[in-house]
DNA sequence: AAAACGGGGGC
DNA sequence: GCCCCAGTTTT
């Protein structure tokens, strides 16, 4: 077993802020408006942050809003939206969101099982926004944080929902926004799935991935 | 040139 | 469960 995951985390706390921004940092200091945080969010599965950061910017200078958003046809999304990574999936699911926000009072709603029933919208990227948008203590499991929490030990798990489950009882309530940006940033920044940046790693030696080869 | 890749929907 | 969506990066 590796070290404890509290000191895992405060480890790479300062390690990851010399860090490309991840997106969940991204967002939150562009905006508080679960709107663009939500829609940014969508955006931003499989895309790059600078990718995500110019096609969410050009969106918003069009549709500011809601409102905005549901008067832009989809083909008028679709070219502002481009070259995000399945950009016409994702034009779809943005022209449909106006109408689904409708069931929740024309706000985006801060429960998981409502966010998880907007178009776009799966479980880690409704946990995203819960916990940038609405600072709640959300744990947002993407393919990285699966993959680095199975390969250092603290879960020992198939699928990223059971990753949330199993972490949910590891870890105190409390700063998960933070950890969600940590954990992002080092999954992206240096314990990659391929070509692993281990030489400048700062808990390299405690990594129990034997000589670096499992990843 | 080919494969991998920061999810999610539809079936 | 399995397959599809797409541009970008890595090998």
């Amino acid at each position: 077993m590796a070290i404890d995951i509290a000191l895992f985390l405060e480890t790479l706390k300062e390690e990851v802020k010399s860090y490309k921004v991840p997106v969940v940092d991204l967002i939150s200091v562009q905006t508080r408006d679960p709107f663009k945080i939500l829609v940014a969010t969508i955006l931003s599965s499989r895309t790059k942050d600078e990718t995500t950061a110019a096609a969410a910017s050009r969106l918003f200078r069009e549709a500011p809003d809601i409102k905005a958003l549901a008067k832009l046809p989809e083909k008028k999304i679709m070219d502002l939206i481009y070259p995000v990574g399945f950009y016409k999936s994702k034009a779809g699911y943005l022209k449909k969101l106006p109408q689904a926000l409708e069931n929740f009072d024309n706000r985006i709603p801060e429960e998981i099982d409502d966010l998880i029933k907007l178009p776009g919208v799966g479980r880690k990227t409704a946990n995203l926004v819960r916990s940038v948008a609405f600072n709640k203590d959300a744990i947002c499991v993407d393919t990285h944080v699966h993959r680095i929490m199975n390969k250092w030990g603290y879960v020992n798990t198939k699928t990223p929902l059971e990753t949330e489950m199993a972490l949910r009882k590891k870890l105190p309530q409390n700063h998960w926004q933070e950890v969600n940006g940590i954990l992002v940033a080092f999954g992206q920044g240096t314990c990659r799935p391929v070509s692993p940046h281990c030489h400048r790693c700062v808990i390299a030696d405690l990594c129990p991935a034997a000589a670096h080869q499992i990843t």
